[in-house]
DNA sequence: CGCGCATCTGACAACGTTGTCCAGGCTCTA
DNA sequence: TAGAGCCTGGACAACGTTGTCAGATGCGCG
C-alpha cells in the first residue's frame, strides 16, 4: 500500500526533525569525513586552503550521501541569485521563440538561468509575473510590456534590480529599452506598396495601445501622406487580431467601394490570416506583412516581409543587463534596431481591378 | 569613474552592514510599524490574529519602504520553492515553443514558476542544466532528454525531486515518459504514402541514437515491410538535420538509378528542407512529415503530415508532475500519446516518373 | 631545541524568513 | 469582582550556506 508507506515516511521525517525530502547537507557531509563544516564548503567552492588528502575524504563523503549544495541558502547568503527573469507575452509565439533563446544564450554566457514567464497580453498578469520574480530575487528582469504602466517596478529598481525593457517601451518610469524600428519599418513596407504603384492600401493591425502596433500605424500613415494619399477610415483595422476579426476586416476592405489594392499586416498573426483571404480572391492583391514568417519564400508568390530580428533584439537587451549589473552602465537608454524589407513577390505585385 | 563609485558604495554597505542593493527586511518594516517581526510575517501571509489596526500599520510600513518578501529565505525555511525546470533542446524551435507554454500554464495554476535552459542537444548540457536546477531546489523537473543515461538523477529523485520526461525515454532509470506514439505515426504515414501507389520511398531523419528518430525509421521499416517491399540502402538518410545535409541526402535519394517516388521527412526542420529542394523538381514528388508546421496548408501542393500535439505532451507532462507531488502518484508510467495523419495534398501525390 | 611563520582547519555569526511557544491583556461569565 | 479563556503580539530557534577570525599543526631556521 504505497499511501501507507508514504504516510510513515513524512512520520519518519517528522520524528527525525527533517523535512520530506531529507537531502544530506554540508554538515551531515563534514560528520561523515570527519572534518569541519566550512572545510566541506571550501571543496565544494573549490576554494584554496584544503591538503588534498582532506579534499579527497571530503569529495568520497559528497559522493556517497549525494550531496547537492543548496543554492537557495547560497542566495541568502551572498545576496546574488546568478538568475534572471523574462516576462512575455507567448512562449508559444514563434516570434518570442529566438527572442528568448538569445536571452537564454546571454544569461548562460554570464553564468545564469533563465525564470520566464507569459504575460498572455495582460497587464495585471506582467506585474504579478515581474514582482514574483522580483520575490525570488532574480538579479535581473528583461520585460516585454504588456500594460503601459512600470511605476510598480520602482522600488526594485532603486534596490539593485537591473531591467531593460524590450518590444516596447516603459511605462512612466525611465529605463532601458530595446525596440525595433517599427515606425521606420512600417513606412517602409507602405512606401514599397505606393512604389509599385498602389494607391488603395488597407492596414490591419494590433490595438492601438499596444506601442508597437501604434508606432507601425504611424508608419503607415506616413508613408500615405508623403505620397498625398488621404486615408480612407474603412482601410484601417486596429483592434483584436484573432484570425475570425482579422478575417472580417480584410474582407471587409477588399469589398467596399473603394477596395484596397494591397494590404499591409501589422503582425505574423496578422500576416497569416491575410493570406488565407488573399488565397481565396480571385484577383491578385499585393500584401506586405511585418515579421518574418517561416516558409514565407515557398508560397505563391512569396511574401514580402518588413522582418525585425528577434533574436538581436533578445541578445541586445540582455547585455544591457548584465553590463548594468557589471555597472558598467550608468544612464537608461533607448536602444532601437533597424528592420530589413525582403522583397519576395506579394509586395511587388500591381494594382489589380 | 564608476569603478571608484563603486567601490565607494561598496564601502558604505560594509559600513552599514548590509549588502548593495540594501532591500528592507520584516525586521525594517517590523520596527517601523512599532510591532515584533513575527506580526510582520502574519501580516504578509495574510495569517489570522493580527488587529485590523495592526495590520494597517504594517501594511503602512511595507507600502512606504517599498518592502517585497525575499522568497530565498521562505524557500530555505519552507523547503518548497514552488518553482519547477523544465530543460528542452531549443526554445527557439517552434515545437518546442508550445509545449513549453502548455508545462508554463500548468505551473501556473498550481502557483508555480518555471525555469526553462536549452540543452542544444548536449547531453552534458543537459545534464549540468539538471542538476543547476536541482541545486536551486525546484520542487520538479520536466526533462526532455538529449542524452540516453540519466543516472545521474537518481540522487536527485530519491530526494524527492518530481521527475517526468517527455517526448523521448529516461535512460537506464526508472521514471515517468509521455511520449507520442512516434513508431506508430511514421508508420502510417509511410503506410499513406505506399496506399497511394508508391513503393520507392525515402526516409529522411535524425541520428538514430535520437529515440525519436529510431523509433519513427522503425515505423518506415515496418510499413515497408508490412507492403513486402525491400528497403534500399540509399532511401535512407540517418543523420544530422541541418540544411545542407538534408538537400544533400534529398537530391541523392531523387537521382540514383531507382530514385524515389516519396519522401518520408523525419522531423519538422527535415520537413522544410525537403519542400523547398522538392520545389525544385522538375517531376512530382510526394512528400509527408512529421511534425506539423505552419502554413503547410497554403502550399502548393498542401503538405501532408503525421502531427503531434506538442502542447498535450507537455500539459500530459506537467500535470502528472505535480501528481507526483500531491502524492497520489505511485509507479513510474509510460504514456503515449496518439499522433493524427493530416492530409493536406503532398501525401496523396501519385508516383511519377 | 625553541621560536616564528605559513598552512590548514573549524567554531561561530549572519543572511531573511517561518514555526513554536509563551506572555500579557482583554472579554465574558459566575 | 475574580477567574477562565481567548485573542493578539513577540522572542527565539531553525533552515543551509558562507565570511570572519582564531586556533592548531607542521616546518624551517637560528
Amino acid at each position: 500500500m504505497p499511501e501507507t508507506t508514504r504516510r510513515a515516511d513524512r512520520h519518519a521525517d517528522r520524528l527525525s526533525g527533517t523535512r520530506y525530502g531529507n537531502r544530506p547537507t554540508m554538515k551531515d557531509v563534514a560528520a561523515r569525513a570527519g572534518v569541519g563544516l566550512k572545510t566541506v564548503s571550501r571543496v565544494v567552492n573549490g576554494e584554496p586552503g584544503v591538503t588534498p588528502d582532506t579534499e579527497r575524504r571530503v569529495q568520497e563523503a559528497i559522493d556517497a550521501l549525494g550531496f547537492r549544495r543548496n543554492d537557495s541558502a547560497r542566495v541568502l547568503r551572498k545576496g546574488r541569485t546568478a538568475s534572471i527573469g523574462l516576462v512575455l507575452e507567448d512562449l508559444a509565439d514563434p516570434f518570442y521563440g529566438p527572442l528568448s533563446r538569445a536571452v537564454e544564450e546571454v544569461a548562460r554566457a554570464h553564468g545564469a538561468l533563465l525564470i520566464n514567464g507569459s504575460s498572455a497580453e495582460d497587464p495585471e498578469r506582467e506585474q504579478e509575473l515581474a514582482l514574483a520574480l522580483c520575490a525570488r530575487r532574480v538579479d535581473g528582469l528583461v520585460v516585454i510590456p504588456a500594460g503601459d504602466d512600470h511605476r510598480y517596478l520602482e522600488p526594485e529598481i532603486r534596490a539593485g534590480v537591473a531591467t531593460v525593457f524590450v518590444d516596447r517601451p516603459a511605462g512612466k518610469i525611465d529605463a532601458d529599452v530595446v525596440l525595433s524600428d517599427n515606425y521606420g519599418g512600417a513606412r517602409d513596407g507602405v512606401s514599397h506598396l505606393i512604389a509599385h504603384g498602389h494607391r488603395r492600401i488597407g492596414f490591419i493591425g494590433d490595438m492601438p495601445r499596444i506601442h508597437t502596433a501604434a508606432e507601425r500605424l504611424r508608419g503607415y500613415r506616413a508613408a500615405m501622406e508623403d505620397a498625398g494619399i488621404p486615408v480612407e477610415g474603412q482601410w484601417m483595422s486596429l483592434g483584436a487580431t484573432d484570425p475570425v476579426r482579422v478575417r472580417r476586416a480584410a474582407e471587409d476592405m477588399l469589398s467596399g467601394p473603394t477596395p484596397v489594392t494591397a494590404i499591409f499586416a501589422g503582425n505574423n498573426r496578422v500576416t497569416v490570416t491575410v493570406i488565407r483571404v488573399l488565397a481565396e480572391q480571385s484577383r491578385p492583391v499585393a500584401l506586405v506583412g511585418f515579421d518574418d514568417i517561416e516558409l514565407a519564400d515557398l508560397l505563391q508568390p512569396g511574401v514580402t516581409v518588413v522582418a525585425q530580428d528577434a533574436a538581436a533584439l533578445g541578445r541586445t537587451a540582455a547585455e544591457r543587463l548584465f553590463r548594468q549589473l557589471d555597472g558598467s552602465l550608468v544612464a537608461p537608454e533607448r536602444i532601437e534596431l533597424p528592420t530589413r524589407l525582403i522583397t519576395r513577390g506579394s509586395g511587388e505585385l500591381p494594382p489589380a481591378g
